[in-house]
RNA sequence: CGGGGCGUGGCGCAGUCUGGUAGCGCACCUGCUUUGGGAGCAGGGGGCCGGAGGUUCGAAUCCUCUCGCCCCGACCA
């Protein structure tokens, strides 16, 4: 591809609105270009690097034993109310209507329209398992758009969705598909971790997110130093400690004073005002649930972690509970519940255990308890409730977890019999019987893994693509276009490149030569051929390598052979 | 949805407070010089100042409404 024939308008300054680096990267290498808030175009140079990914995707999921098809953009209402999920989407899904006043919506996801593709077609076990695949642009009105393409309302997604008749046979699928993922981020050059995302009752995990390792992700993930386990800070387990013998301390300590804390009712507040630690605090929260009210402890220093509490009571949510029903139970204004004398269900943090000592609300206004002894001054129900932390024990192993932020690229889901129940996809088993297709879906983000990609990989002067994702394999770069020789040099090495079949982009362009290395350090095209008078007239040409600035000299009739051979060693 | 900020040539911005015929840098076009890491000089083209209404002799500037974009938060998975 000739530069000057293609569309790539690179820029010297940073776009005001980018706020990381791969968006920045992405707009001034002339990739994209933003049309409305989360809205983009993709330039030549962007839509290369996409069908990169998309391939490699393409290849992965093909050799994993899925079947690429095509669904709809625009859904008809009638398959999202069989789901239910019409009502229960709500206002990221962007409904329209058509001439005749019919209700549609542009598809965010396509488990209702897979769903109806396979319903009508499969009725026995015999034509099962089925994986189909789609690549597609989605639309999801986010509320806050923001990263250029790492989170667009707008964007281009793998989707495939399986279908068996027994749970082993989707479970076999479920591990193929970890397996199909985990090739294809390899294959795209990038660090990242299979994350548990949901841990299964028994047994097992069923959801997996994967995770490319960046400073800039959106996600929280915490990961074992020591073993594979690795999860969304928000469902982190965290090992329990071993139980703790009673201190010394513990048995000698002070029976429980109150303090007077007139208006203190943050921890910083009064872990200033009594001059204790944080963490020698116990928060106590009062949440709402169907059984009622219930008072939740975490130490001082720590965050409590909804989602875990919401667990506990096999619950999809739990709320704080309001003023009023906190002046109720505790007989106090929020900020001063304490849970010595709590007549509610207690639940305690594990690090609670061992605590004594510590500071709590006193159930009364301006008031605090101190000297308070867990199992002593209060029992409760000791579980995992807080939000883990870098240091914590791993729960699978004797390893410490780190918390590292990672963007989310892939997502490995088992989703049971959700749609193909309510949408009525069904199959005859092998005695006869009619039961639901059991389906599991699988997820890549591809503008997502680009620009994640980039994340992972670039400097202060540009991109530099992993080999697989990279938009040319090669650029040629010639200094004078105006010299004939170093033009007749460039074309023909330009030419025999091209009929090798190496992707390479040829910069003809009758610019300064400045502008052209700064141009081909931004794009980022793994190798760089320089042709210039001086090297020209030994009958050489300069070869670098855009990674490590190695840089060789080499002859003109030797180029097309080390090039191979360096693309080769870089893995492209 | 709450709070804050910004809309001026393709991009980045000044001008707005204190109304008086729209400016700078980059990019673009022409010429000369230059030519291995975003050149210099000279000349030139391009802007309904986001939109509507109002105040005024006169509005980018003041007022009202509106649309869009960005940031923080809440929401969402």
């Amino acid at each position: 591809m000739r530069f000057s024939r293609m569309l790539l308008p690179t820029l010297k300054e940073s776009p005001a609105d980018a706020e990381v680096m791969s968006q920045r990267l992405m707009v001034r290498a002339g990739m994209i270009k933003k049309v409305a808030a989360g809205i983009y175009e993709i330039l030549p140079l962007g839509l290369r690097v996409l069908r990169k990914v998309e391939n490699i995707v393409r290849q992965e999921m093909d050799r994993a034993g899925a079947a690429e098809v095509s669904l709809p953009v625009v859904i008809p209402s009638e398959l999202w109310k069989e789901s239910g999920r019409w009502d229960k989407y709500g206002p990221e899904l962007l409904r329209v209507r058509d001439r005749h006043n019919r209700e549609f919506c542009i598809g965010p996801t396509h488990e209702e329209v897979i769903t109806d593709m396979v319903r009508g077609s499969v009725r026995s076990y015999r034509q099962l398992p089925l994986n189909l695949y789609q690549i597609q642009t989605k639309f999801r009105d986010e509320i806050r758009p923001r990263f250029g393409l790492m989170r667009g309302r707008e964007f281009v997604m793998k989707d495939a969705y399986s279908f068996h008749a027994d749970e082993r046979c989707a479970e076999a699928e479920y591990k193929n598909m970890l397996e199909a993922y985990t090739r294809i981020f390899q294959r795209c050059g990038l660090e990242f971790r299979a994350v548990e995302a949901e841990s299964g009752a028994i047994g097992g995990s069923f959801s997996h997110e994967f995770m490319v390792l960046t400073d800039t992700g959106e996600d929280e993930v915490a990961a074992c130093g020591s073993c594979e386990y690795a999860a969304n800070v928000e469902r982190a387990e965290v090992r329990p400690p071993v139980d703790k013998e009673p201190s010394l301390s513990e048995k000698s300590i002070n029976p429980i004073e109150s303090v007077s804390t007139p208006g203190k009712k943050t921890v910083e507040q009064v872990s200033a005002f009594l001059g204790v630690e944080p963490a020698a605090l116990i928060k106590t929260l009062i949440y709402d649930t169907d059984k009622g009210p219930v008072a939740a402890l975490v130490r001082g220093d720590l965050e409590l972690n909804e989602m875990k509490l919401a667990r506990v009571f096999d619950v999809s949510d739990v709320a704080l509970a309001d003023e009023e029903t906190v002046s109720d139970v505790t007989g106090a204004p929020s900020g001063f519940a304490g849970p010595v004398g709590l007549k509610i269900p207690i639940y305690a943090d594990y690090s609670l255990l061992g605590m004594c000592g510590a500071v709590t609300g006193g159930n009364e206004a301006d008031t605090h308890i101190r000297n308070v002894l867990p199992g002593r001054d209060f029992e409760a129900t000791y579980c995992d409730l807080a939000f883990a932390r870098t240091g914590d024990g791993c729960p699978r192993c004797e390893g410490t977890l780190t918390l590292r932020r990672g963007i989310e690229v892939g997502h490995v889901f088992k989703l049971g019999t959700k749609y193909s129940e309510s949408m009525g996809a069904t199959i005859l088993d092998a005695n006869g019987k009619e039961r639901p297709m059991i389906m599991g879906c699988y997820g890549i983000g591809i503008g997502r893994t680009a620009a994640a990609a980039i994340e992972q990989n670039h400097d202060e002067a540009g991109i530099i693509w992993p080999p697989g994702l990279a938009p040319f394999a090669v650029e040629v770069l010639v200094i004078k276009v105006k010299d004939e020789t170093s033009m007749s040099a460039a074309e023909g090495i330009y030419n025999e490149l091209t009929e090798a079949g190496v992707e390479t982009l040829f910069d003809e362009r009758n610019v300064r030569a400045g502008i052209k290395f700064k141009d081909a350090d931004l794009i980022g095209i793994p190798v760089r051929i320089t042709i210039g008078e001086r090297n020209l007239a030994e009958g050489l040409v300069e070869v670098k390598v855009r990674a490590t600035g190695e840089e060789n000299k080499v002859k003109v009739e030797d180029t097309v052979t080390e090039v191979q051979r360096l693309l080769k060693e870089l893995g492209g």
